[in-house]
DNA sequence: CGCAAGTTTGAATAGCCTCAAATCCGGTGG
DNA sequence: CCACCGGATTTGAGGCTATTCAAACTTGCG
């Protein structure tokens, strides 16, 4: 492993290999219900080295073929497409849990090209591999299926976001749906998460620029919707926000709310930001912004 | 067979019950080769009794359980979202020879509604018996594949459109893709197309107001990009009309983009247009606008 | 002929963009 | 510790794009 020596605050190191495959797992465990068999067939497939990608590398360029699958341990990787004279339009954010490439026909090619948020750890899974012991397991073939449809259906809700809703609703709207994804598979803490996207970023996902993503942003602190401190961001108001966006999470066919376990929502946590930081000095902070 | 008995007009009868799976015996050899065994399970599938629907009737609501599978031979059926205050943002056209319901996983329910555009004639498929037949040949499993990867890739671009392209660029670029797919089945008459959408369906497409369509529709009638008389478009420029739109067919992954043989050229031609209401007078309308 | 649906037009307004400059912040080097 | 640098955020002003509302017009159809 790669693990540094200050590894204190260096969540991106791998504590025990079991951890790997817990994203993964419950992820797939909101589909359907898993046998051990399966569990175990899933924990034997992601359990290949971890690869360190730094912040805004490009994993893949739109029209390269298909290399191998990965599954994302930590941070964030983005889709996006690009028009010939620059503009770059987000499709999808892929988050810790996620896996990319499952679903396309062989020899087909990507549409969209790929790259990381911020630092990232990746698995890279063997294509071929992968689909058999797939297809040996109908719970996985059935998760996996469900996988895809949900990523349509986020799909289809940008559509119905760029399309209906306002810049406002949309960021309202793609707050609301990391929330509800991190949530899922216990990357939240409480109402709060690390959010590591610029606001060119998020400009590039709900359709607006820079300048109209950082006014959106403001109008929703100002509304005591969100704050935000650093790369973390904290939800004040979720029905507030929820409301604001016409957001409903069925798309997300998420089936178990419950709070994740207790012994497992200390990994992951993202990228050197102790728990110490988010408390007195971030709701000043929220303060000051709002009377500005 | 419903045919009353003033069908000279009446494109919608069927002629033959042989030419009621060409249409999609055609989509699918663009993406893959099918053996005849093949075609001739397909042609079984789709051999059930046509079904006349009316214009702007809805098949089926967001939130319904998936029903059987159709098969769209002729018209337009529209799928599309709604916000709760009413806002409508479509998100697909299905063209003739399209499939509906092959990809979703079972117990699964619709995330958007359908509703016809115009008149439509189709075929249900029951479920079970359908994705049995698939399953069993590989070809038709990997024209499936690839079928619901176009559709995909559709869903992707228009995320793409309504992000960043300009609301002309959008008309445009929804121009094009609908000419290549129909072209793709053989559905167009050289440059012209048989177009049956309103200007507020356009609107709920690209995401803006049927004003605004309007709008755009004229400017691209003013640079003699396309021109439209009744429910039939023609495309003056397809060139022009790409470059504008930024427009790549790569996206619909169409492989044999030759004429369609001549005696199919006839079938499926659309609803009480004959062949001499476009001509002479069309055009004197199309530079008419351009003056106004 | 008259109705209903669709298209077109105009004017006022709201939403969003561009450009440009200022500020904030974390990290780096002195 | 401070100065500085670069990236990110914030602010302001002006202009373009798209919306809304309302009315007129066109067209297909009974």
């Amino acid at each position: 492993m790669q693990s540094d020596q200050k590894s204190r605050q260096r969540p991106t190191d791998l504590k025990k290999e079991q951890v790997m495959h817990d994203l993964l797992l419950r992820r797939l465990c909101q589909y359907v219900d898993l046998s051990s068999i399966e569990m175990t067939a899933i924990a034997k497939l992601v359990s290949g080295r971890p690869r360190h990608v730094a912040a805004r590398c490009r994993l893949l360029q739109e029209g390269d073929a298909l290399g191998s699958i990965f599954y994302l341990l930590n941070g964030w990787i983005c889709a996006y497409k690009l028009l010939e004279d620059g503009r770059c339009q987000n499709l999808l954010f892929f988050l810790p849990g996620d896996l990319w490439g499952f679903s396309a026909p062989l020899n087909s090619r990507t549409a969209y090209a790929l790259r990381t948020v911020k630092d990232a750890i990746v698995i890279d899974i063997p294509r071929d591999g992968f689909l058999e012991v797939i297809a040996r397991h109908p719970g996985l073939t059935e998760a996996f299926r469900w996988s895809g449809l949900v990523t349509d259906e986020i799909s289809r809700e940008r559509v119905l976001s760029l399309g209906q809703r306002t810049a406002k609703e949309r960021c309202a709207h793609m707050i609301c749906e990391i929330f509800w994804r991190l949530r899922a598979v216990g990357e939240v803490d409480g109402t709060s998460m690390y959010f590591p996207c610029t606001q060119e970023e998020i400009g590039n996902t709900i359709g607006v620029s820079t300048v109209h993503a950082n006014r959106m942003l403001q109008d929703l602190r100002a509304e005591k919707l969100i704050c935000q401190h650093q790369q973390k961001l904290e939800i004040l108001d979720l029905e507030g926000l929820q409301r604001l966006a016409y957001f409903d999470s069925d798309f997300l066919h998420l089936r178990s709310l419950d709070p994740p376990p207790a012994e497992l929502r200390s990994f992951g946590k993202p990228l050197g930001l102790g728990p110490s930081r988010f408390s007195e000095s971030d709701r000043a902070d929220a303060r000051r912004t709002v009377n500005a």
